[in-house]
RNA sequence: CGCGGGGUAGAGCAGUCUGGUAGCUCGUCGGGCUCAUAACCCGAAGGUCGGAGGUUCAAAUCCUUCCCCCGCAA
């Protein structure tokens, strides 16, 4: 399999969240992994208490060497980084050349994304929030820059209307597991083709901020949106003042609109309606419903549930 | 020791500051009205007020402690 037949490749894994776990599983089992490499253990979550990382606590389970280093830079000389391929999935830092240089035969990436689009840190969000009919998992060979390497293979997701982001992470996942496992199994590789530079997009790192509903937007964009930031960043809007989180959210139909007081389809944006056990907004072009919210300090509730202890919201934002 | 909110009938909430027989909306069950209903009317069941101590004639309410849940931020 390497330079020296018979014997396994030699490979080193890089990456951090859940997301990456599966592929370092399939890593495990076709080659000899003589180092993981991972973020860090850092303070986060409620009380600041250090957190160790989705790939380093399967890295312990599968009795791997660890190596968690501030950065890697300038740490290409580093022997733990000698190996005949890396494999880097949702690391969490950008390599630099004598990283990318060390390994035999170079490193390769698993990304999540039908690249050149969505190169950058929240393809599963990007996506699903463009209204992609499909997605997938792109392999590519690293070189400086940002998912920007030729690439070696491309799996297509298709993405069902209604997808939500957990359902298309789960699958995103065991999809790369699974692209890992044919390309290692067909070593060694074919030249990759070059990304279509025309053709890139970008989706940044999101933030909380990113979640802010906006309902001068339109029916179908605020579907997504929920859709695609639930539960990472999240969405959310003021609603009586209150910074409450939307976890669910559907278009409103002429259906539902067929109410003796006139109609939700003609609320101004941002105007709100009850309407039996709906919490109806006005957007764009009609309306849509929260039917799945989360007030602060509370937990994750029916519109339903919590129309039974508060007031109709006054105020949206 | 990052900041903060909360645990009261199956669900969502009020009551806690100013101790004195536990309430609202919904659901459930039974009955009624109706062509019918998620609508309306009548009635009922369902809670040791998160656990354990303490103060008091009396604790959901005041004090101590433990357990659990959550928001922000990172």
């Amino acid at each position: 399999m390497t330079d020296r037949p018979g014997e396994r490749l030699r490979a080193v894994f890089m990456g951090t969240p859940e997301i990456a776990v599966p592929a370092l599983r399939s890593l495990a089992r076709s080659a000899i992994v003589s180092c993981v490499i991972t973020q860090p253990d850092r303070p986060a979550g409620r009380g600041h208490h250090l957190h160790e990382s989705a790939v380093k606590v399967a890295a312990r389970e599968l009795g791997l060497p660890l190596w968690q280093p501030e950065t890697l830079k300038g740490q290409g000389g580093d022997p733990r980084l000698a190996c005949d391929l890396a494999v880097v999935m949702a690391y969490g830092e950008l390599l630099r050349q004598d990283v990318l240089d060390r390994p035999l035969h170079g490193c390769i990436n698993l990304h999540a994304s039908l690249l050149p689009r969505w190169r950058g840190a929240s393809p599963l969000q990007a996506a699903l929030r463009a209204g992609d009919a499909r997605t997938g998992v792109t392999v590519m060979r690293m070189v400086r820059g940002l998912d920007a390497g030729p690439i070696y293979s491309a799996d297509e997701l298709p993405l069902a209307a209604g997808t939500t982001l957990p359902v298309l992470h789960d699958a995103m996942a065991a999809a790369a597991a699974a692209a890992l496992e044919r390309f290692l199994a067909a070593w060694p590789p074919q030249t990759p083709e070059p990304q279509d530079e025309s053709r890139v997009t970008l989706c940044r790192k999101l933030t909380s901020e990113d979640g802010r509903l906006d309902f001068t937007l339109g029916a179908v964009a605020l579907e997504r949106w929920v859709r695609a930031y639930t539960p990472a960043p999240g969405c959310w809007t003021m609603l009586s003042g209150e910074r409450v989180r939307v976890h669910a959210l559907r278009i409103i139909d002429a259906v539902d609109a067929v109410d003796p007081g006139g109609g939700l389809l003609g609320l101004a944006p941002g105007a709100l309606a009850r309407h039996r056990d709906l919490i109806a907004v006005g957007c764009a072009d009609g309306a849509v419903a929260i039917t799945r919210l989360q007030p602060p300090n509370k937990r994750p509730m029916d519109a339903r549930e919590y129309l039974n202890g508060h007031a109709l919201p006054v105020a949206i934002g």
